[in-house]
DNA sequence: TCAAAAGTGTTAGTAGTACACCCATGC
DNA sequence: GCATGGGTGTACTACTAACACTTTTGA
């Protein structure tokens, strides 16, 4: 048994994945989640994910979103052996320091379109399960607020419309986007009389408010559906 | 390892959930979900799900919807010691007959209305396990073609619409309804010139089309309305 | 003929989109 | 002042909900 982590976050507006260096067989040199075993018979699955989080990454697993995605069992994915992963998708704000510790040689933060437009091979079956997490996280931006996991404890609109914007891969109109996202009660809590310093005019700030869900849910422009025409 | 399974189907224009009643220690007499643990180490775990579907309920999974619902891991979930459990989701069509095959005995179907709101006790944790099921089902209803998975092969658009009414537990207008399906391409495809012999008029049928994701979606109303007492 | 269910037309209210415009700041 | 991003008003369009109405069958 086994965990692994798709950890995403958002740098340089664009939507990240952590990716460690494997140093041993099998696919030693290989970009891959970080994961690892099951510490022992007793150990929690989700406490093994969050001490992944904590010994791979460095994050700890206070204020950050952490789910689980699925689990990936089929035998071969492992040339080890019969090896079954409990994946999770991590949901990290914005670092500004790229992650230092223990592996933090090996750690690094790659574009996502980048990893899975087919430019980097990952180890084992990694990129099924990181197209599935981004998947996941696409999805739950409509009806929940997730968004709000990807950014730090204060923020302003443009900033969750920079999220929005990178993992649906789209660009929004951000006078729509303001009352869109003002008119889902309880999803944003304005923090008073605070500003910040900008460009432009200052922006108000907000708290993620404790509404899990959207309604009416933010819709993502329609991307292409192609028909499939009847056999 | 183990895998359960959450077998959901439309009996009676009800939402029905497959239980078995457990004949061995722990929880022994009560209701529980099928399952059962992997033969071997090299089993695979959607096999495993296969087998138990084709073992405790003779259904094979043919055209039969089936998919991975989550992992259920937590030490102390079953008394005999460390158990990790894949949970799976399949939708049956409706079956005319109770299902019969080695454990028919003990297998039977329950409106999940009935189950989750407490009034049968369920071992494990395996009423959690039906509820993540359900809200499953229903929110997979909105985005994709799950309802015609509940259907026979070939169905009414009413058919159809008692299923979103079941799963739900709302009333939808059959006009709306009726236009709101006709008018996603690719859901359903007509079977010409056929009909079925009914109280009023003539309906026409339908098969389920390729397309998989419905957009736009099928919302489901907020602020549930009551169904009226039918029947 | 009537009852029942299928299917169509129409309309009012509402949600989404596009975009013109004003506001508050740094330089 | 001007540039830049924040925030507001508004018209237009598309979708939805509600419901009157017509069609096609069995009895």
């Amino acid at each position: 048994m086994a965990v692994d982590l798709v950890i995403l976050t958002l740098r340089s507006s664009k939507l990240q994945v952590l990716l460690v260096e494997r140093g041993v067989a099998p696919y030693s040199g290989l970009q891959a989640l970080p994961g690892g075993f099951l510490n022992n018979a007793a150990e929690d699955i989700e406490g093994a994910a969050h001490r992944e989080l904590s010994e791979e990454a460095h994050l700890d697993g206070a204020q950050l979103h952490l789910e689980q995605l699925g689990t990936y069992g089929k035998p071969g994915r492992d040339p080890r052996g019969r090896v079954i992963s409990v994946a999770y998708l991590a949901i990290a704000p914005s670092l500004p320091e790229p992650i230092a510790g223990t592996d933090a040689a090996s750690a690094s933060w790659r574009p996502v379109d980048d990893v899975l437009s087919g430019g980097l091979n990952l180890a084992f079956d990694h990129q099924q399960i990181l197209a599935d997490g981004v998947e996941r996280a696409r999805a739950k931006l409509e009806r929940t607020a997730l968004g709000t996991a990807f950014c730090p404890e204060i923020f302003t609109i443009s900033d969750l419309q920079k999220v929005y914007e990178a993992v649906w891969g789209v660009s929004l109109d951000p006078r729509n986007f303001y009352r869109k996202v003002q008119g889902v009660p309880g999803f944003l809590v304005p923090v008073e009389s605070t500003r910040r310093t900008t460009k432009g005019r200052p922006a108000r700030l907000y708290r993620a408010g404790t509404r899990a869900v959207l309604s009416p849910p933010l819709t993502r422009p329609e991307h292409p559906i192609p028909v499939e025409e009847e056999r």
